[in-house]
This record gives structure tokens, sequence and C-alpha cells, in this order.
DNA sequence: GACGGTTTTCGACGGGTTTCGACAGCGTTC
DNA sequence: GAACGCTGTCGAAACCCGTCGAAAACCGTC
């Protein structure tokens, strides 16, 4: 392996040279500069990371934590981790990949082994068991999510309460009175995941405001558990007009079923999505849907960390950014259909 | 933060029996064993990653390069990064993530740096650019996939080969002699990724010592997409009576537009994918597949890495290990319709 | 008191980063 | 013209924190 000392004998300067050389923490006359930047070349040399991390004690890692459950948005998930790892590179990062499994002891570890200078964190529950090792002196980090109290945290999220509202507006703009929410699985709600219960909130907030009336039931994916959920749904609210949906899996299955049972998409019942474009657009009926950024969630939280980090004083930045949901209208939503005297 | 030498201290002893109490590589009585341990709990010491990554030239990081695309079989990629992650944890490596965006030179930088020690490579291409790099005094790698030359390589893969032979074979047996194979995206097979053409392979040559008729069609992600090579399918071949799916996100719309034009599965036409049984099973019509067992594929690649670390020679137990494709029927499978004189 | 075995310490690394100071070149000043 | 200060470059050496080879200290024995 080549050494920076190597380097400093072949170009004939002083090994401090060329360190300054590398960060540039310090003027080199051009001259210089350019030997050693000639020596580096032809001997390969690659500074060695964990040397570099003793010294400067900055490892340059930042640690990304995603869920090991991967049984939901799992796009969205991999679509973030992508993002972070694309941005973090080209902020001249590294990223660690970290499970859930460990638990808040995986933060600990990583962080206080100087392994990683900050942590991002996925899947934020409202009273996510991570966040006192954040507080509690922790190292620079931004959540993906929103818990319930995120004083002293760094978050970016999509706003998932504007997302739910905007989705009932759409819906009871083109006159929909009855309302059925199919959501993500029964385990996603019981964890508290914090997207989850603050879309819900934020179509029954709307919908109270709206006098629209809102059914709302988890739902496990796939076909067969869609099915029964719709049984169910009509079973109770007959005059339901239009769905919500709320879970990668449910979308087509509905779409299907409602095919199957004899209703038109969007005719006789209006569909709309939170979630990936993909999904919505790849639908045999394109759906309108409010799209999740995965892209720019991951662009985003690494953005601020690096801003935390190149802070020298360490001051934290803190607060929620919260991206504003879009609704993409494609052809899934319309008008209720019109009640003639006999229905 | 504190330090070895605080601990040492503090337990009253040297530097080097913390470090052996550690590391355990030398015997330490029971009572200097005990302190020390007190010390380093009492202090809450954790080693620096970056000292000791220096200090024993092992940074005790394996880098796991991931497709950037994530338009292809999104969920078995995560689960193998989970799988991965996780695996690896359990015998003490912590796992970076890395895109392919980099290319080959990320290969070159995580590793001639020191960063990781070994690295596992995923969506692996016949002729692989990063191959060269690895053949080449390259680290210890295992790949995920199987390029055409896996000579000096190490590789861990589902047989693709045996699981195209496997579909065949079950329809033949079935019955079935005319067959469509509905593909991944024509990009995948323009970047000739490696399962892509080996499942090819295995369907086709099987079927020509079958004697049944093949017929392949890429296919994008989508309903319309399957839609458009359905119609072009059944347009050309008529008598198709079965199908293998080798595309997650074509299984679903086929059952659909199956259903659509009044074929009946498996009554009418049978059905079989290559695909996570997750897919499968939360079908409209539980699909018969031949899973591919990603978390399985995460655990080996990383078992065999950490068993190539943990000789010290450094001698590679070179080769390709194939995991045996197991072909699960459910329902979407059986013989083809009697075919009427009038047909 | 020499000896074998076990336990522990000393100190030299590993490869960068950064502080401090040396030195050169140049313009001022008296 | 010598002394002085300044800026611009660079080098020496301390330091970051573990690891591990060599050697010392300690124990009980013969």
């Amino acid at each position: 392996m080549v050494t920076l000392a190597e380097v400093a004998r072949h170009a004939g300067v002083s090994a401090s040279t060329v360190s300054y050389v590398l960060s540039g923490r310090r003027p080199i006359s051009d001259a210089t500069r350019e030997r050693v930047r000639a020596s580096i070349e032809q001997l390969g040399y690659q500074p060695h990371a964990g040397a570099r991390a003793l010294a400067s004690s900055r490892s340059r890692i930042i640690a990304l934590m995603v869920p090991l459950r991967t049984d939901m948005y799992v796009p969205v998930m991999l679509e973030i981790a992508v993002a972070v790892a694309t941005t973090a590179r080209a902020h001249g990062y590294d990223v660690l990949l970290l499970t859930g499994e460990e638990g808040p002891s995986a933060l600990r570890r990583v962080t206080g082994s100087g392994l990683a200078e900050a942590v991002i964190l996925m899947d934020i529950h409202l009273d996510d068991e991570r966040l006192p090792v954040l507080r509690a002196a922790g190292p620079p980090a931004v959540l993906v999510g929103t818990p319930s109290d995120p004083t002293g945290l760094n978050c970016v999220d999509l706003d998932f309460t504007a997302a739910g509202a905007l989705c009932v507006e759409h819906l009871a703009g083109l006159g929909h009175r009855e309302i059925a929410v199919i959501g993500e699985a029964p385990g996603v709600y019981a964890r508290h995941t914090g997207f989850a219960e603050r879309t819900l909130r934020g179509l029954r907030d709307r919908a109270a405001e709206l006098g629209v009336r809102l059914l709302h039931r988890p739902c496990e994916g796939g076909h067969d558990a869609v099915a029964g959920v719709l049984a169910r749904i009509f079973d109770e609210r007959p005059d339901v007009s239009a769905f919500v949906v709320q879970n990668e899996t449910a979308v087509e299955p509905l779409l299907a079923l409602l095919r199957r049972t004899g209703r038109a998409v969007p005719e006789d019942v209006s569909v709309i999505a939170v979630c990936p474009d993909q999904i919505a657009t790849q639908a045999s009926v394109a759906v309108s849907s409010v799209a999740i950024p995965a892209q720019e969630l991951g662009r985003r939280a690494v953005e601020r960390l690096v801003a935390r980090l190149a802070r020298p004083d360490g001051t934290d930045a803190e607060g929620v950014e919260l991206l504003v949901p879009e609704l993409t209208v494609r052809d899934s939503s319309g008008p209720p259909p019109r009640r003639g005297p006999g229905d």
C-alpha cells in the first residue's frame, strides 16, 4: 500500500505538504502542488481511511438506518436509500447501512466508536425508541419521518397530514360525500408509524370540516386481503363512492376487484392513492395520486446533515422540513355517479 | 471520548492489557479481566473504529454495491441488502452501501483506502465492467449473480438456468406444447443481466429438448405494457396455453388481462412465475412460482466472504455456488384445455 | 537459586492531520 | 545598507488511538 510518506519522498516534499495539497487547508505553490499531484497519480496513492478518521476524528461516513421489515413501501425505502447514498457521495461521504434489528444500541455503537459522524433514520414511529438516544448528547441526525414530538430533532418528511387533507378535498370537490380509506397493514398502525397516522389525521380532520363521512380500514397487502376489506366496506357503507388508498400493494387489487364487481373507475367509484408515481402510473387505470417524493426526501436529508456537519460550531438548525404534497389527477377520479330516484 | 488509555488507568493496568481483554488474543487472569470489564462498563468505553482499523489494518466493513437503477426486482434487492446487513452484523461486520453510480472506481476507492475489506456485488451483468478490477489484485469479493466467465471469482446465485428449465418441465409435464415467456424490460437484456439471460437459456434449451415451442418477449412493467405484449403474443401464437413470467410488475397485470379477455387461469391458460414468494402468493390467483431466495442469497454471500476473510493465508475458495431452484405449485397452473375438433 | 509457565508491561508501529516555527523573498524605514 | 516586518511556503514533530512483538515481572517448584 502506498502511504502519504512515500508520496512525499517521491515528490521531494514533506508529508505535511502532501497532506495540505490533499486537504487544501493552506496555500501551496502551484509548482509544488503539481509535483505532488503527479506523484499521487503515478504511485496511485489513496489515503488510508482509518488513519484519516483517526487523525481528523472525522470518518466521512453517514449511517443510514433502514427498517428491518421489508413488508411495506419497499420501493420507497430503497429509493430513499439510493438517493441518500448518491447524494452523500456527491458531498464526499459514504453511507453505512444499518438495519433496525440492533435497535437504538446500533446508534450508540456506530456513533460512539466514531464509525459514523451522523445518522439518518427511516421508518419513524410516533414515539420512536431511538429518539432518547438522539436527544441525549446524540450525534447529528436527520429523521426521514416525523415523531409526535419533534422538539430538538431534525426531520424531513412529506406533509402527510396535508396529503390526507388534499385527498379528501379533491374527492369532496368532485362531490363525494362518503369515502373509504384503505390503509396500511394493521401492524403499521399498531407500531404508530408516523406517516400512516398523520395521513389518517389529515383525512379525518378535513373530512370532518367538509362534512364528508370517512371510513378507515387497515389492510394487509395482497389480493385476498383487499377483497375481504372491500367486502366489509361495502357491507358497512354501501354508499361509498370513493376510495383513498395508502398501501402500495392494495392499489392494483382494488382496481381489479372493483372491475370484477362491476364498478367502473372512475364512473361508479373514484380511487386515489398516496403512493409512488410508478405504482400510480403502472396500474390498470392510471391512478390519481399524491406522490411520495422518495428521492427528494433522501437528498434533503443528506443535505441537511452535510450542512450541519460543515458548521464548525455544531449548532443545530433543528426543525421539521415538510415537503408540500402534490396531487396529480389521472384517470381514476371523477364525480360520483348521479343517484337515480330508485337507488 | 473515552480512550483505551483512560480505561487502563481506571483499571490500574496497561493499555495493552485492555486491548487483550477486548480481543482475547492472549490469556488474561480472571481477576484482571473482570476489573477491566468493569472499567469499560463504567466509563462507557467504545474502541475508536478508525484507530482500530489503522492498527489492525482491518476495517470490519464490507461494501455492498447495489444497482442504481431501482427499476427491477426492487423487493428482492432490498431483501438481499437487508439480509447482507444483518448477517454481516452477526459476524461483527458493518456494511457500506455503494450504488452503481460510481462504477468500478468505487470499488478501487473503498478498497484501496482500506475503508472496506471486501465487497459484495449485486446486479451482475454477463460481461460486467467491474470484474477486471476484481480479478486484478482485487479485494475479496462475492458476486450475487453470475457473469459469463466466473473464473477466479466467487459467486452465489440461484441457478436461473435450472429455474428456467424447471418452468418448462412443469408446463410440458402438464401437457403444454406452446409457451410464451414474458420477461424483464428490454433494457435488462440489453445490459446482459446475468439472471435474465440464464433463465432464458434454461427455458429455451429445455423447450428444445422437450419439443415445446417457446416465444420470449421482454416487457416493461405496468399494465399497459403487459397489455401490448400480450396482444402481440396471442397474435403471433394463438395457441399459447401457458405463460412463464419473469418480471415482478407483470404478474398481476397479466392475470388481470387474461381474466378480462375471458381466459380463465388455470383452466384456459396456465401462468407460472419466477419471482419472490410474496408476489406469487399475493396475486389475485396464487401463482405457481420458482421463488427467488433473496435472504438466502444475501446470507450466503456474507458467509462466504467472512469465511474467506477469516482464512489467514488469503486463499480463495473460488467457485460458483448455485442454489437449487424450487417450484411451488399453486393455483395458476394446470393442464391445457382440451381442444375440440373445431378449434 | 535456577527454572518453566503464566500474566502483564513497554514501546514501536500503523498512516494521516495539524500546530508551531523556520526560512525566503520583498518592501519599508532610518 | 542594515534592520525590520510581512507574507507566502514549507518542514519537523507532536498527536490521534489502538495493536502486537519482545521482554519483563511474577508465581510456584524442584
